[in-house]
DNA sequence: GCAATCACG
DNA sequence: ACGTACGTGATTGCT
């Protein structure tokens, strides 16, 4: 028969572990919850690895525990827990409870004492038992039925370490039990546990792997063969080693439960799981514990007394007279849709709720009229795809007012999802009371709750004056979509994949052995290994044969120009050649998503096809914008920003002089160079201005010396100086940067130009790691953020242009400061301007921005 | 499902 | 003492 497995976790010091290796993470409360997350986390990847059949979670107490009764200075140093994990361990007893696991706790005795007892029971009883625990201390119960897991939380993620008896001896040396011994003599710091003094971890763990145990050292020491100085410190020691073996002891008879059937896994309590992780938006780690969104919905109905408000499902008797009735009111729309499409619609106007199937005998008429009544005030659930429904079907959508999925990525643009079931948990909604389910129920109550967020946030215009219009534009340019040249694609690969193997052949041949280049793995042993090159910088699991590496060595070794010549060749072709080829529709278009509820900073993002990351930097690369095109009888307009984001910068910052740098019409970054090294604008040489520009760039980014110094080539100590000379030029943004960094803290977010915003609960991390990178973001989301804001608008005011003017060419690509336009031959020239004028024209700035437009049959050619 | 790498602004 | 610029997405290899 297989052995019983008992599971035994360490709470506390899991926790612990989780909530200093995650970064901080809060619910809307404003309660903490990166502890509970990290230990979710671990706890479910131990469960799943070790297969157990009974867990208990062992937490300690607060009580003093025999060890401080037997020795003051036990654990003296300690300091509490700090608030913002202590208010999470409560909640996570609870989860754990209502996962169906036990919880064991015993006053006068610490977690480690709960281990150790449960540990020997097993021992006892022949079962197997799994520790698992983030610190070192219970290495010692280890035995051949006992086997101990580290877990520790690393970048956000956990890993665990299996110790057994084979591994201690490999680490340690020593068998189990004689850690004991060793500690006892090395001692503690962090429990203050004193061993002997004058002797630490070297020499005690010497002396233990030579003459086993403490008692024997002392039952023998005068005849042992140890050096006099040590000897001495050893006896002078005695009680202090007596007393720190005793602390270092873990305890195997606590007084609990120690009835394994006790720790069998209970079924959970879903209701009240869902309820609690949606307390603490755990919504991420529910799938994992096997809950669902109906566990979601079940949770919000019981924990809610229903809302007042109750509302009734209706058939639609005529959809004439339903039209009637909706106009001039404000309703409530869900469109339901499959992989086919749209499929039903669910409309609500003050207590009744209609469904209106796709299917169904006019329901292109119905939806069309009820979409361009203006006068029907719609709120909505991603109203992109209510756009692009309306813009393939040939009628216009107005009188859009609030969409619950913009109005929530506003309120918090890091959140991964905005599904309607996981906002009503996250926002705590109250579901209407009804005659039958409707989705409707749970919408109306967040939609209200939401609109009160967004305008206590004074995000309304930002909501109804870009996101709403937005989302139309990015509907249409969905599916307007960018016309290729299939043939080219191809046949640009083909060209390719006969180079690349060539390159391959090489390679493999100058290593001497055939092997995968594109494993980065056998890429670093073939270098590192074989050919024996110098090594650079590793990654965590071996060398890194990252660009930048390699580009180091590319005069030490003929075949690292080889490898970085393939490396390009396979990405364009892998990347661009087969994945674009991938994508094209049957329209001979590709149809990119732009995402509108991505980005923390307010940039849109384009995927399947990613557009906005086509090849320009090496020529060969640049080659593939030959094959984006207009179509037959069309040209296009493209237009970019110049350097939008420093304008932006010299704007909110109010920075005369980069203000003036501007004014002047000359380049920003030979202006920079001038003023920072002291020179006449026609004495900057290209080396100079490229300097320049690498500070500017910084500067943007939140810049530190180090960075800077790597990426331009010069010492630290010069880069610095770049800096301090650049903030000296520049003081108001020196004194900008200072502000929005304090403002940050003060509030917990930075803003944009527009209202958005971005919470950094990071800035009061105590990693220093992170509260570093809080800073750096808080620098430069205004900056990126601000700018994403205004191609917004200028997109926007171009669609609307196009559109009021009737003209046929159309919006196909934003790349975040470059907008792309399909025109018609006569048209192009008009569109172009029509590009810059409304780019330019975007917002007022204290500086004047600038796009320049050009026109071509492809994108390469149209990109000035 | 994550890490490494590299494409873009 | 510590680690290093901001924001994305796709592909590949590997556990």
């Amino acid at each position: 028969m297989k052995k019983m497995k008992l599971l035994v976790l360490d709470g506390n010091s899991i926790l612990n572990r989780a909530y200093y290796g995650i970064k901080p993470l809060t619910n809307k409360d404003g309660h903490y919850t990166n502890a509970i997350y990290g230990f979710l986390t671990t706890f479910h990847k131990l469960l799943d690895e070790s297969l157990a059949d009974a867990v208990a979670v062992a937490f300690d107490m607060r009580a003093p525990t025999f060890r401080h009764k037997a020795y003051g200075g036990y654990k003296a140093n300690r300091k509490g827990m700090p608030e913002e994990l202590a208010e999470q361990l409560e909640p996570l007893k609870e989860i754990l409870r209502s996962l169906g696991f036990e919880i064991v706790t015993c006053e006068g005795y610490e977690a480690d004492d709960i281990l150790g007892t449960l540990a020997k029971k097993c021992t006892d009883s022949g079962y197997e038992c799994i520790i698992a625990t983030g610190d070192r201390d219970s290495l010692q119960l280890v035995s051949g039925s006992v086997s101990v897991r580290i877990a520790a939380t690393k970048f956000g993620r956990p890993e665990v370490t299996l110790y057994d008896e084979d591994k201690i001896m490999e680490v340690y040396g020593v068998k189990p039990k004689q850690l004991i011994d060793i500690k006892a003599i090395q001692g503690d710091t962090s429990d203050c546990i004193p061993g002997v003094p004058g002797i630490g971890e070297k020499g005690a763990g010497e002396l233990i792997r030579k003459f086993g145990s403490v008692k024997y050292i002392y039952e023998n020491i005068d005849s042992l063969d140890i050096k006099a100085g040590m000897k001495n410190k050893l006896i002078a020691g005695k009680e202090s080693a007596d007393l720190s073996y005793m602390l270092g002891t873990i305890c195997t008879e606590a007084p609990i439960d120690t009835d394994i059937e006790k720790y069998l896994r209970k079924p959970a309590d879903k209701a009240q799981a869902a309820k609690l992780m949606s307390k603490y938006e755990l919504f991420t780690l529910m799938p994992k514990w096997g809950l669902s969104g109906d566990d979601i919905f079940a949770a919000a109905a019981e924990e809610n007394t229903a809302d007042e408000r109750e509302i009734t499902v209706k058939e639609v008797d005529s959809a004439e007279e339903l039209l009637k009735k909706l106009s001039g009111c404000q309703v409530d729309v869900i469109a339901e849709s499959d992989s086919q499409g749209i499929n039903e619609l669910v409309i609500c106007c003050g207590s009744e709720v209609c469904r209106i199937n796709a299917l169904a005998g006019g329901f292109l008429e119905f939806i069309s009229k009820f979409s361009e009544d203006e006068s029907i005030k719609k709120r909505t659930h991603d109203v992109k795809q209510l756009y692009a429904y309306a813009d393939r079907e040939g009628f216009e959508l107005r009188g859009v007012v609030f969409d619950t999925m913009l109005a929530a990525y506003l309120l918090s643009p890091d959140s991964s999802s905005y599904d309607i079931s996981r906002l009503v948990s996250e926002y705590n909604i109250t579901p209407l009371r009804s005659d039958k389910p409707s989705v409707m129920q749970s919408f109306v109550p967040l939609a209200d709750r939401l609109s009160d967020e967004i305008a206590k946030k004074d995000q309304t215009k930002l909501l109804s004056d870009i996101e709403i219009p937005l989302a139309g534009v990015l509907a249409s340019m969905e599916n307007v979509g960018f016309a290729v040249d299939r043939q080219g694609i191809y046949e640009y690969g083909q060209s390719m994949s006969s180079d690349i193997e060539r390159l391959r052949k090489s390679i493999c041949d100058q290593v001497g052995y055939e092997f995968n280049i594109n494993s980065p793995k056998q890429l670093g042993t073939a270098l590192f290994e074989k050919l024996a090159l110098p090594k650079g910088k590793k990654t965590k699991s071996g060398y890194s044969t990252s660009a930048e590496v390699l580009e180091e060595l590319r005069n030490v070794h003929p075949v690292i120009g080889e490898i970085l010549e393939y490396r390009a060749l396979t990405k364009l072709k892998s990347t661009y050649c087969d994945g674009l080829l991938k994508v094209i529709g049957a329209d001979g278009r590709i149809h990119s998503s732009f995402n509108q509820t991505e980005t923390r900073t307010g940039r849109i993002s384009s995927t399947e096809p990613n557009l906005q990351n086509i090849p320009v930097r090496t020529q060969r690369g640049r080659e593939f914008r030959k094959f984006f095109r207009a179509a037959d009888g069309c040209l296009l307009a493209d237009a970019d920003y110049s350097q939008i984001e420093l304008r932006v910068l010299a704007h909110i910052a109010a920075d005369k002089n980069m203000i003036e740098a501007f004014r002047d019409g000359s380049d920003i970054h030979t202006s920079t160079a001038a003023k920072v090294f002291g020179l006449p604008e026609d004495m900057v040489t290209p080396a100079l201005r490229s300097r320049a520009k690498a500070v500017n760039f910084g500067i943007v980014y939140g810049i530190g010396a180090f960075s800077l110094a790597k990426d331009i080539g010069v010492s630290r100590k010069e880069a610095d100086k770049y800096i301090k000379d650049y903030l000296k030029l520049y003081s108001g943004i020196d004194s900008y940067m200072q502000r929005v960094t304090e403002q940050a803290k003060d509030q917990g977010y930075v803003t944009t130009m527009f209202g958005r915003r971005r919470y950094l609960p990071e800035l009061s991390s105590s990693n220093h790691n992170l509260r570093s990178f809080g800073e750096r973001v808080a620098r430069n989301m205004p900056i990126q953020g601000t700018a994403a804001d205004i191609i917004k608008i200028a997109m926007i005011k171009v669609y609307n242009r196009l559109k009021k003017e009737n003209m046929r060419s159309r919006l196909i690509l934003q790349v975040h400061d470059e907008l792309i336009v399909e025109a018609p031959e006569e048209e192009a020239e008009r569109a172009a301007a029509i590009l810059s004028e409304e780019m330019q024209g975007a917002v007022e700035l204290s500086v004047r921005l600038t796009a320049d437009a050009g026109i071509g049959k492809t994108w390469y050619e149209a990109k000035t």
